[in-house]
RNA sequence: GGGCGGUUAGCUCAAUUGGUUAGAGCGUCGCGUUCACAUCGCGAAGGUCACAGGUUCGAAUCCUGUAUCGCCCACCA
């Protein structure tokens, strides 16, 4: 055997398999139709992209799946990829232009352009490369971008069908408006999050209190009875939006204000006459009850505008400066202008007062600016159409999610959807493939570039100058990546073979952006639904349960832990602590646990190599399980062994990674490890011990390859007689005959037999090193059998001298005892003087815990209820157990007499 | 204003459909370098399962309420 070092080091293994899996084209995946498909599509990064925790989870997850099922024998596709990202691209690439003291506008639309690929060809491939050092099993050569040619005009296709049949329309409409991005948001885009703002207190003067202070209003009005008041008070946190007010509401209800309808105040500043209008969406309990009214700028006072056929005064640039429309503001910067109107206001008398008020404003999720509602021309998809089929799919658990939990999130969202503004004014992105015709106006929507108008055959052709949001690109992400719409039958056949794919593994902030408008394209375009299962898991988080972010300057880099505990290290220990959907804590201690466990394996691996004789190593298990005398340990080993397997099935089926590798873990430390390898090592040369810790090694790195790829791949590869790659090696079958019951319990006895003895020697202060002699005393001959067929195993690893039966207490020597069982209890005899003292206290508190039980199950079995409603079995068990644990209590107060 | 999730050992988290004595990792304490592994081994200590009711023979688990932390959604200016 050559050199095994006794640490793992994965720098050295890493980088050398992932070359190896990929020049050998082990994750490339067929349409082969003797194979059943499994197919997942990745989640495309932004090309922007650096690889965060949130990756590392995400990827790891659909990895295992990946290799989990390509080792099931399944045609297994991880379709890899990347997303253009308009908006976040955008922003970066003019940010690095903006060193050179330019704006996109200094350059043009297209020299931008041109700008914006560079950019991507030098650093799109970024997330690609860290995902490799991820160990992500996605088939490259298939990598999609969503701006490819054939991708771009998949997107204009799914354009214009919608567009024929009539789902997509341009309107006028208040829209979420990034005065840094300058842009239009759909909603989804511009969350809330809560500000501490102010609710200022603004009085509008009467125009006909000052025509005719006699007027009846004064006296009808309760808030505003005093004499001496001429005005009206309305409520705003954005102030400077009463520049385009041009209207103040009530509710029609609201008796407070019945005679004001349909009089004329006076906007201040701006000297406009406005109508006081009556409509239902005021709240007469929210401020005053008098809402000035924006049409241009806020979404509610739009509707009342149209409803009252009121003017709409747009008072802003596309960049938050406000135009010509804002008087003697113009010019200035919104905020800016909210102070300066502040202070005219004040100045005049006009603010009433002013509260602290915290709610909540839409932020733009690229740049966090406050967002604008915004009067604007866009263009918008009819939802509710789609929504339809997607809430069905859902209801009908075509498609399921993981956890459930989240179907009502989705349902909910479905169910209140809004149509989606999908214009954006930017440049980098699929631009709308749509012509206005100059001549007459007619509006075009096609795929290719059309040459003359339909209706007047001019050639005058104008295309619209937006792009399509980023989203509308990926919802298509299923089947676009296989070239659809292609009608070559070739490509047609794996886009049928693939789809619908079987498991969407994602983040929760992403069930609407994309999950949602996924299932809903899939629905109208394939008439399918994209995936079956949709798998959400937590949020990484940092120790204080904070988003990592950059700013925060709390981020674990992922590329870090891999350099410093390896990747097999980061994917185990990142699964290990996703239990379902709840968010991971991370910090990087955390890493320990699976750098320590890849070491465990590592070094186990070490010891079997090193001891086996390669003869034995081709032998078939179930053969020797049957034909073989394998001894209790074997069997106990395999018998844990597959039903460890059978569980790790279930738990893989169910997406309970974390308990996956609990299972694994606790199997092959705490069973084979600390048990069976020392056991091992009694025999390491026979044929059935060598044939067991091979198959048993051998199967455990199949099993773990999933989770940690590297380091068993390194292993794998060392073992003789391996040809071909771990990664395309079966996963191991559940072999029922072999699970067994009654070897756990037989087994059970030898180790608590040395527990007893570790215990006892670790109180009394035996040497390590000082072989003991024991004796045992039981009633039970099949024990007694047991014991001494396995004696061995006892002496080694409680270091036991010699094994003595004695029957009764008169054969007991002076020395230390205590009980293992009802019907077992050991004797170390002892001469001179030890410390008995915490023996003595350990027996007593063993005394006082059983008795405590006793209590709790006798008041139980007195209970008639209970004997009468409670399963046969269970009322059984509780007697035995009683009757158990006094025969124990017994033996024990007679080894405690034995201390006095 | 709705909806969701958490609250279990000093810390970070598990506990599948209600059923023996609620588990693990880290940390703590004691012992140990006998060659697979000190990124280790052996032993031990440590929990009124947030609180209050209820359902049940039986509740960490189901129901109701309270407290507390967090997330998501929502056009109340």
């Amino acid at each position: 055997m050559t050199e095994i070092p006794s640490r793992y080091n994965p720098q050295e293994t890493e980088d050398k398999w992932y070359k190896f899996w990929t020049e050998n084209n082990l994750f490339s995946a067929k349409a082969d139709p003797a194979k059943k498909p499994f197919c997942i599509v990745i989640p495309p990064p932004n090309v922007t992209g650096i690889l965060h925790m949130g990756h590392a989870l995400n990827n790891t997850i659909q990895d295992i799946l990946i290799r989990y099922h390509r080792m099931l024998g399944e045609s297994s596709l991880w379709m890899p990829g990347t997303d253009h990202a308009g908006i976040a691209t955008q922003n970066v690439v003019e940010k690095d232009i903006a060193k050179q003291n330019l704006k996109r506008q200094d350059l043009g639309r297209e020299k931008f352009l041109e700008r914006v690929w560079q950019w991507r060809d030098q650093y799109g491939s970024t997330i690609i490369n860290q995902l490799k050092k991820l160990g992500a099993s996605c088939d490259w050569p298939r990598l999609r971008f969503t701006m490819d040619e054939d991708y771009s005009r998949a997107v204009k296709e799914a354009f214009v069908e919608l567009w024929n049949d009539g789902l997509i329309y341009q309107s006028d409409y208040i829209i979420n408006w990034c005065p840094r991005c300058q842009t239009a948001l759909a909603d989804e885009e511009a969350p809330h999050h809560d500000v501490e703002g102010k609710l200022y207190y603004i009085r509008y003067p009467l125009k006909d209190k000052i025509l005719n202070p006699k007027s009846e209003i004064r006296n009808k009005s309760k808030i505003q009875n005093s004499k001496s008041k001429n005005y009206i008070v309305v409520a705003t946190t954005r102030p400077e939006t009463m520049l385009g007010d041009t209207a103040v509401a009530v509710n029609p209800k609201d008796k407070r204000f019945k005679n004001l309808i349909g009089e004329t105040v006076i906007l201040p500043l701006m000297n406009r006459e406005i109508k006081i209008i009556a409509d239902q969406l005021v709240d007469p309990k929210f401020g005053t009850g008098l809402v000035k009214v924006t049409p241009a700028h806020d979404p509610n006072d739009y509707e009342m505008g149209l409803r009252h056929k009121l003017q709409f005064i747009n008072i802003l640039h596309p960049n938050g400066v406000l135009n010509e429309n804002a008087g003697e503001y113009s010019g200035m910067d919104r905020f800016e202008a909210r102070e300066a109107i502040l202070e005219d206001l004040t100045e005049r008398k006009l603010i009433e007062k002013i509260d602290d008020y915290a709610h909540a404003v839409g932020h733009c999720y690229r740049c966090h600016t406050v967002i604008e509602p915004y009067l604007s021309k866009q263009w918008f998809v009819k939802m509710k159409p789609l929504a339809k089929e997607a809430i069905e799919a859902v209801k009908k658990g075509k498609i399921k999610f993981y956890p459930k939990r989240w179907t009502k999130v989705y349902l909910n969202w479905m169910e209140n959807i809004r149509d989606w503004c999908i214009s954006r004014q930017i440049w980098w992105g699929h631009r709308i493939p749509v012509w206005y015709c100059q001549d007459c106006k007619n509006i075009i929507a096609s795929v290719d570039t059309p040459k003359t108008c339909s209706k007047c055959n001019s050639i005058n052709l104008k295309q619209d100058e937006d792009v399509l949001d980023t989203w509308f690109s990926s919802w298509l992400w299923p089947f676009a990546t296989f070239y659809w719409p292609n009608k070559d039958e070739k490509v047609k056949k794996e886009l049928e073979y693939f789809y619908p794919t079987n498991t969407l593994v994602t983040a929760q902030e992403i069930i609407f952006f994309w999950v949602a408008r996924m299932i809903m394209a899939g629905l109208y375009f394939r008439k399918d639904i994209p995936f079956r299962d949709v798998y959400i898991h937590g949020t990484v988080r940092d120790i204080e349960g904070k988003k990592m972010s950059k700013s925060l300057g709390n981020v674990i880099d992922p590329l870090d832990i891999i350099k410093e505990y390896g990747c097999d290290a980061l994917r185990f220990s990142l699964v290990s602590l996703t239990s379902t959907g709840q968010d991971v804590f991370l910090s990087k201690e955390k890493f320990e646990k699976g750098r320590n466990f890849a070491n465990k394996i590592w070094n186990a691996s070490r010891f079997i190599l090193l001891n086996l004789k390669e003869e034995n190593t081709s032998q078939d298990l179930c053969v020797v399980f049957e034909k073989e005398n394998l001894n209790l340990a074997d069997r106990w080993i395999l018998s844990n062994f597959y039903q460890m397997l059978a569980d790790l099935d279930k738990a893989l089926a169910n997406y309970r990674f974390n308990e996956s590798v609990n299972l694994i873990y606790e199997f092959f430390w705490r069973k084979f490890c600390d048990w069976y390898l020392e056991i091992a090592k009694l025999n390491i040369n026979d044929k059935n011990t060598q044939i067991i810790l091979y198959k048993i090694l051998e199967k455990s790195l199949r099993i773990l390859h999933p989770f940690m790829p590297f380091l068993t791949e390194e292993v794998w590869q060392k073992l003789p007689n391996v040809k071909e790659s771990i990664s395309i090696s079966s996963w191991p079958h559940i072999q029922k005959q072999i699970i067994d019951r009654k070897v756990n319990s037989q087994m059970q006895i030898l180790m608590d037999i040395i527990t007893c003895v570790r215990n006892i020697r670790s109180n009394v202060k035996i040497p390590v090193n000082e072989f003991i002699n024991i004796q045992i005393q039981t009633t039970n001959k099949a024990k007694a059998a047991l014991i001494n067929e396995n004696k061995e195993i006892i002496k080694t690893l409680a270091q036991v001298k010699e094994i003595i039966f004695i029957k009764d207490k008169k054969e007991k020597q002076k020395g230390i005892s205590s009980v293992v069982s009802k019907d077992l209890s050991l004797n170390i005899p002892l001469e001179g003087i030890v410390d008995t003292q915490k023996e003595e206290q350990r027996i007593k508190s063993q005394i006082e815990e059983l008795r405590a039980m006793i209590i709790d199950k006798e008041s139980r079995l007195k209970n008639k209820a209970f004997l009468a409603k409670a399963p046969e079995e269970v009322v059984e068990a509780e007697k035995e157990r009683v009757a158990e644990i006094k025969e124990k209590i017994g033996k024990c107060k007679e080894i405690l007499r034995a201390f006095n």
